[in-house]
RNA sequence: UCCCCUUUAGCUCAGUUGGUUAGAGCGGCUGACUGUUAAUCAGUAGGUCCUUGGUUCGAGCCCAAGAAGGGGAGCCA
């Protein structure tokens, strides 16, 4: 057809000529008159609005310009006639590269349950919401890669196979290639493992900050970005089966350096959103304020999203420890009244998300990092501080969305580590690797881990994990 | 895994105290109109009322079990 090149709609909207003859290719959002074609190309939110006419062009290839079908046009950028958009393309040819049968296309130029298109995953990103979600997804994926070369740390690709069991950061999915109807067993009766693959038996990893703390005993700053796997059944609105997570790891950082590394990591990321994702932001905000009006007024936000995002840029964190948060959550008023499902009565609690939430939503009104934990409730290789209760451990905590980084000062004294991992049980034999870490040149060091679509949540202040990332696996749910 | 709620047309939802032929908007189809903005107007088709069993003269509505979806909790990121 045209002899021009494809242009995306990005680009035509921003910085086309008026007079200009272009091709424009991408999928019909709505057909109006008989005459206005709105067409999406995924380059932006927006649309270009194409316009036929209609007593010159063949009746029946305007019948199959239908919601969903993907169509290419040539035509001249023309000043548009009516108020909705400046631009506008006469078409001069048009073509149906693929038809969308409009009897049995899902989708519709109107508004959709987010739980409907949750069926319908393969689909729902040709919506406004989901292909603004994929966008932001991206630049928030870049802008991780950006701030971290930016401050001269290196990624990590550490590995998705474990053979350790020792991450001790929940349940883990088994990978195996032994034949399941006919499970070769050893002398004892259970799973002969040195029959499978890898001779062991070998998980899919949870974490991969063991191997990060190898790396950044020689490159000093790293840190992983991939996908993490927990095998826990957890139907939540905040939990995924699969997820992203990134875990920076650095030497000769202490629990304080790890807070600040935190928190202006989280103020780079949502930045970078702010001055990047414009328009997408700006139709999220609009589409939490929409939805949040059918709400009863005690559950609407108090912020827009927009005020949100900038609220958490402008603001420092309020930085507490656990002690100071457990006295101002039992001199709380929900705990006097009894308001809390878990009283807060004692030292060494562990805080539930009511308290967080009391601590972040309510309290203080600002994202909050707790350190200082009672060593009891945390993992084993948190550093023992010198109280003899407590470790340098820090969870973020963030509005809506309760923990968003958990982290940590490394225990680097090998007699410590080496005693903790015995009192809580810990098979040793699998940690021989990160027990010599602090046997040969043992540094001081950090990390947290910050869950990706956690994150997600709060840049595009969507209510639901599983509306953040393109395919979620939650329990009984692995289609597409 | 526990608690609560929901399930009626392709989608979003009404459906009275158990009563005869189950409705609306959007979408689809047919036509009209032709500078529209989720176009508008007219007409029209479309139903396993989640499933199974029970109560009743009679069940979309009541009871029981199950399934699916959502919200909250736990676990966590």
């Amino acid at each position: 057809m045209g002899a021009t090149k494809r242009t995306k709609i990005i680009d035509v909207l921003n910085a086309s000529k008026v007079g200009e003859e272009l091709t424009v290719k991408g999928w019909v959002r709505t057909f109006r008159n008989n005459q206005f074609i709105a067409i999406n190309d995924g380059s932006t939110i927006n649309n270009i609005q194409a316009v036929v006419d209609f007593n010159t062009t063949d009746e029946n290839l305007l019948k199959r310009v239908t919601t969903g079908a993907c169509i290419s046009v040539v035509g001249e950028v023309v000043e548009s006639m009516g108020k909705g958009q400046s631009v506008e393309i006469k078409v001069k040819s048009l073509e149906i590269l693929g038809d969308a049968d409009a009897d049995k296309y899902p989708l519709q130029p109107k508004k959709h349950s987010l739980e409907f298109l949750r069926e319908i995953a393969h689909l729902r990103v040709r919506t406004s919401t989901f292909s603004a979600i994929y966008r932001v997804r991206h630049a928030m994926i870049f802008a991780v890669h950006k701030f971290f070369t930016e401050k001269g740390f290196f990624n990590v690709h550490t590995p998705i196979i474990t053979g350790s069991d020792a991450e001790g950061a929940g349940e883990m999915f088994a990978v195996t290639n032994l034949d399941l109807n006919n499970i070769p067993k050893n002398e004892e009766g259970k799973v002969d493992f040195k029959e499978d693959f890898f001779g062991k038996e070998t998980n899919l990893t949870v974490s991969g900050q063991l191997e990060a703390e190898t790396a950044c005993m020689a490159l000093s700053e790293v840190y992983t970005f991939g996908p993490t796997f927990r095998a826990e059944n957890s139907n939540t609105s905040r939990h995924l089966a699969e997820f992203w997570m990134i875990e920076p790891e650095m030497a000769f950082y202490d629990i304080i350096d790890n807070m600040d590394l935190a928190e202006e990591f989280l103020k780079y990321l949502v930045t970078y959103a702010l001055e990047n994702c414009a328009d997408d932001l700006a139709f999220l905000d609009k589409r939490s304020q929409d939805e949040d009006k059918q709400k009863p007024q005690q559950q609407r936000a108090e912020m827009s999203l927009m005020e949100r995002l900038k609220f958490v840029v402008e603001n420092e964190f309020v930085r507490l420890t656990y002690t100071e948060a457990i006295d101002i959550l039992r001199n709380s008023n929900p705990n006097k009244k009894k308001k809390f499902k878990y009283l807060i009565n004692e030292w060494g609690a562990d805080l539930q998300s009511e308290h967080e939430r009391y601590l972040v939503e309510k309290h203080f009104k600002k994202p909050v990092i707790l350190r200082d934990y009672p060593r009891d409730i945390k993992a084993f290789y948190m550093r023992q501080n010198e109280d003899g209760k407590t470790v340098a451990a820090m969870d973020v905590l963030f509005p809506g969305i309760g923990e968003i980084i958990g982290g940590s000062q490394r225990e680097e004294r090998y007699d410590n580590l080496k005693s903790r991992i015995e009192e809580m049980g810990i098979p040793e034999k699998d940690l021989w690797w990160y027990l010599e870490l602090r046997k040969f040149g043992t540094a001081p060091h950090s990390g947290f881990g910050l869950g990706f679509e956690r994150l997600m949540l709060f840049v595009t202040g969507m209510g639901n994990i599983r509306d953040v990332i393109p395919f979620p696996r939650t329990p009984e749910h692995a289609e597409f």
